[in-house]
RNA sequence: GCUCGAAUGGUGGAAUGGUAGACACGAAAGACUUAAAAUCUUUUGGUCAUUGCGACCGUGCGGGUUCGAGUCCCGCUUCGAGCACCA
């Protein structure tokens, strides 16, 4: 029989569904190892061979550590709620749940096609009210917890509650939103709304006025990573700002730990730098500024240059500052207003593109603490609200931004870095000697920079007059959604106090509405939900969860997925522990690796998972982008030109179906087939071929380069298609996909498969293998060992081309070399693996409980060895000599060639030390 | 602007500091075939030479370390990614 990809795969793939051969349970008798792919959003497109590269390296490895002896946790599921469903509900009024597991069970058939080992009896999707409850479980303990700073970890409320009944918030240390100082006995004294609203200062998850990323196309406020360059990352509609009650999850409490936690994992260093960024950890010092002629206000800014506080020519305040009102003087306050008129009618996006200076005098002058000078305050949006205190001292000589506005207003400029040349820009690096920097209080000049910072926070602190500061830039989670197609909060409005369902009233399902869209009086689609109260007739909680919600923990839900006493059992967590790989895209970055990192950690602080960090190794798979193909049209005519031909005419490039080209070779019946204008089409060949031009393109319908894996997998098989995605290139580039070099991999199948099989008959014999033979099998044995654990997927297939190649050559069927191939291939190939396994082998079993072969060094001696020769430690030249030639022939050699080259002329040879394959050392004196 | 990464044939890409270009695609020539497809064999970095041979040049650019550099160091150029009025 001839290698029939179609049989072949369909019927194992049958096998291995019939007989669950890849269902995992819990054995302390193994070592466990636990492989994940992100799950994905199934949209209604379907998969793209794009979205399997991921998917393909996890299952080779997975597979791999399956012969290796590992008992693999390898599951898949859906992350479910999303907005295309959501808006595809709006348009036609179709249910969300319904086109979501319509697409669920595309992406299924589609993965099934490739031949995962996934165990699908632990697939999860986030929209499932089984995996929901346990999302609403973990929004409820964040209501009831608050993170204790001094401890740095999360702690119950009712701690804090214990806490404010003795001492109040005197002697707190709690994350919060505003520094509150309450007595004991002003808090017992408080009623139950007072007491609510102070909590919710401490909660982790907690209602907050906050400035939200509001987008009004999409009737919803969005995550700071939801946003890019002020437009929604999904539609690309504006965003503007927003003052919102909204819940939030205190994430920025856990910004050191998220950093620290970076040195734990083994993930990239740019992966790494990214969440660095993200996180935006910058130590510097807070400093009081005295308002001249007032004493019941002082300024409060945040500086990480505290050694240039001696360069301070004015301050500048952020629009939305509390000080603003404060501070401005009766004179000024229209021109003021006037100016945060003006400022509050543009959008986000609008204050970005406008790099135009602008900004207003209060008419109010702060004192400078070091020197006693009176500098003017300002206000312009340059300064942000929400990073810092909402107000800069500003130091126009080394700072680019005060520097354009000290140009605009004509302020002055004191450079403070001797030699910094400020007549045409600042200098912002920190380095060089200080000057202009002393005063009775401190004296700064002739020290370095680094030293200066140092001296002033230390001043500052001795001093009393500010105190060091570290601030980070990752801001606290907003999480409420106004979307119907998303997880409903547990929570209810008792006389306006947000209280908490009973934890046996979960799952709290999602309700039936007539229409997915907001209320006419503005409310979020919930609002018509019919008996959306509680028993006692109070209102539930209009908003639903974010999209990062159902992502952070299912990970943890996989160990254990069927368990509805927890999400995951003490035991299933403490055998499985963590990821020990997970492979995705660098898009989840600030996202959902930030939030399941975050949400991992509070759960480990309040003991309900044993590892503080959930993705031990990270790998992120590159991007497949399209490659899309072009005609050229002859200008005005229906005639079409071939790529080589092209620049003799007048043309226009036109996309392609990439599906009607191979090789760059346009199938023209096909083509004139493919639309009606085209039916008539001419065309003006090279070589009696139409050869069709090609750029990388992103894969997307509109450019016709969107290629389907089923496609592949129908005409090549899976195995072709697992081989060939990873033999494209380094698993973590992004590639374009290219269908031209499918051929040779497809060949190298039935190369392998004429090794074993002649027809119907089955070559495999008992003959004793070559030394030839024995050596292409245990390189191969090695390579593909040593690639699997770096990942370099690409080489390993071009090792097994390698080895079938020599094994043709030599022809070679002993069953001693052909029974290991099928094992290193399993992992890549599994169908063609199994039935030679089976078929060819005679194996009764599954190659899933073959072992990994482990190669021999013997086998794969080289016939030459390479010495580096060296006098007196010193290096000079290298030799080559047999591989099994003796030290002594080794130095005579050696000292031939020394000879020869005069390195030994007029001196004694004292000394010769051969060390194997490696070096000679000739001592001479 | 800051941070990270990359640059090797016509193409995708290989090379623990040790023969650069593995493997594959594409291309060219040949075998088989009525023909095509499939399959097999050979050639394929450049230039010059050539029907025995070879020679020189070659990993973005300029330096350096080394007996020896695609690989390590310094300085650039270009491209990609992330962050960005974050004080």
């Amino acid at each position: 029989m001839e290698y029939n990809h179609r049989e072949i795969e369909s019927r194992w793939q049958q096998k291995w569904r019939d007989d669950r051969v890849y269902k995992t349970e819990i054995d302390p008798s193994r070592p466990k190892f636990y492989v994940l792919d992100m799950f994905p959003y199934p949209s209604g497109a379907g998969l793209h061979v794009g979205h399997p590269l991921g998917y393909i390296a996890s299952d080779i490895y997975s597979r791999y550590k399956r012969l290796r002896g590992f008992n693999v946790l390898h599951p898949m599921g859906y992350d479910a709620y999303g907005l295309p469903a959501e808006q595809y509900a709006i348009q036609t009024g179709q249910h969300p749940e319904k086109t979501t597991s319509q697409n669920i069970a595309r992406y299924r058939e589609q993965l099934d096609k490739i031949g995962f080992c996934y165990d699908w009896d632990r697939e999860v999707r986030t929209c499932d009210p089984a995996f929901y409850k346990w999302t609403q479980w973990a929004f409820m303990k964040m209501f009831e917890s608050y993170f204790d700073t001094a401890v740095g970890k999360a702690r119950p409320i009712a701690d804090l509650i214990a806490h404010l009944d003795e001492h109040g918030t005197e002697g707190l240390h709690a994350a919060c939103s505003e520094p509150l100082e309450v007595t004991a006995a002003e808090w017992k004294a408080m009623d139950d709304k007072q007491r609510s609203d102070l909590l919710m200062n401490y909660r982790i998850a907690y209602l907050g006025n906050t400035m939200v990323n509001w987008c009004p196309q999409l009737g919803t406020v969005l995550a700071n990573d939801e946003v890019s360059e002020g437009l929604s990352v999904r539609g690309g509609y504006p965003v503007e700002q927003k003052l919102m009650y909204q819940w939030c999850l205190r994430v920025s409490a856990y910004a050191q730990r998220l950093l620290d936690g970076l040195d734990e994992v083994d993930w990239t260093d740019s992966l790494k730098e990214t969440q660095r960024n993200w996180i935006g950890r910058s130590e510097g010092a807070e400093i009081y500024f005295p308002i001249a002629g007032r004493d019941d206000v002082e300024l409060l800014i945040f500086t990480t240059r505290a050694d240039t506080v001696f360069g301070v020519t004015f301050m500048v305040l952020a629009p939305e500052s509390e000080y603003v009102d404060l501070i401005t003087t009766p004179d000024r306050r229209k021109a003021v207003d006037e100016y945060l008129d003006s400022i509050k009618h543009k959008t986000e996006r609008e204050r970005m593109i406008d790099k135009k200076v602008s900004g207003v005098f209060t008419g109010a002058y702060a004192v400078n603490p070091l020197t006693g000078a009176e500098i003017p305050v300002y206000v312009s949006d340059y300064v942000l609200a929400g990073y810092g205190t909402g107000a800069i001292m500003a130091v126009p000589a080394h700072d680019s931004r005060d520097y354009a506005f000290a140009r605009h207003f004509d302020l002055p400029i004191i450079p403070l870095i001797e030699g910094a040349d400020v007549s045409e820009e600042s200098f912002d690096a920190k380095s060089g000697k200080m000057i202009n920097s002393a005063s009775a209080k401190l004296d700064l000049n002739g020290m370095e920079v680094k030293d200066a910072i140092a001296a002033a926070k230390r001043y500052v602190e001795e001093a009393g007059i500010g105190r060091v500061k570290v601030n980070y830039r990752l801001r606290d989670a907003i999480f409420s959604r106004q979307r119907y197609w998303g997880e409903p909060f547990p929570v209810y409005y008792k006389e306006g106090i947000p209280t908490l369902m009973s934890e046996d009233k979960l799952p709290l399902l999602l309700p039936e509405i007539d229409k997915y869209l907001p209320t006419e009086s503005g409310e979020p689609p919930l609002g018509r939900a019919k008996g959306w109260v509680t028993e006692e007739g109070y209102p539930i909680e209009l908003n639903t969860m974010p999209g990062f919600a159902g992502s952070s923990a299912y990970y943890l839900r996989y160990m254990d997925p069927r368990n509805p006493d927890a999400l995951v059992s003490k035991e299933a967590d403490e055998y499985w522990r963590n990821v020990d790989l997970y492979i995705g895209g660098t898009e989840h970055a600030t996202g959902h690796l930030i939030y399941s990192r975050f949400w991992n950690k509070f759960l480990y602080d309040l003991g309900y998972v044993c590892e503080p960090e959930p993705f031990r190794k990270l790998i992120n798979q590159g991007m497949i982008q399209g490659r899309s193909n072009f005609v050229y049209r002859i200008q005005g005519t229906n005639t079409f030109v071939s790529h080589g031909l092209k620049d003799q005419y007048q043309v226009t490039p036109i996309h392609v179906d990439v599906n009607l080209v191979k090789n760059d070779i346009l199938d023209l019946d096909g083509f004139r087939a493919w639309r009606p204008e085209f039916a008539d089409a001419e065309f003006i060949l090279e070589d009696g071929r139409y050869v069709c031009g090609w750029a990388v393109e992103k894969m997307s319908k509109s450019m016709f380069n969107v290629v389907n894996p089923d496609d592949i997998v129908e005409r090549y098989g899976a195995d072709t298609l697992r081989l060939y995605e990873m033999f494209l290139g380094p698993l973590e580039q992004s590639k374009p996909w290219d269908t031209n070099g499918i051929d040779g991999v497809n060949r190298f199948l039935k190369k392998l498969w004429a090794l074993y099989y002649k027809g119907d008959r089955c070559l495999v014999d008992d003959s004793e293998p070559s030394p030839e033979a024995l050596k292409a099998l245990h390189k191969l044995i090695k390579k593909v060992t040593g690639d699997i654990e770096t990942f370099s997927y690409n080489t390993s297939v071009a090792a097994f081309m390698i080895c079938v190649n020599e094994l043709t050559q030599l022809k070679c069927h002993s069953r001693a070399i052909l029974e290991y191939l099928p094992v290193v291939l399993a992992p890549f190939a599994p169908h063609i693996a199994e039935e030679l396994w089976h078929s060819a082998l005679g194996h009764d079993t599954t190659i899933n409980d073959a072992r990994w072969p482990e190669w021999d060094e013997k086998y794969l001696v080289e016939s030459t060895a390479r010495y580096a020769v060296s006098f007196n430690g010193k290096a000079r030249f290298n030799i080559e000599v047999p591989a099994d030639s003796t030290p002594d022939q080794v130095q005579a050699t050696a000292l031939a060639h020394g000879d020869s080259a005069k390195w030994l002329e007029g001196k004694t040879v004292r000394k010769v030390i051969v060390v194997p394959g490696k070096i000679v050392n000739i001592v001479v004196g």
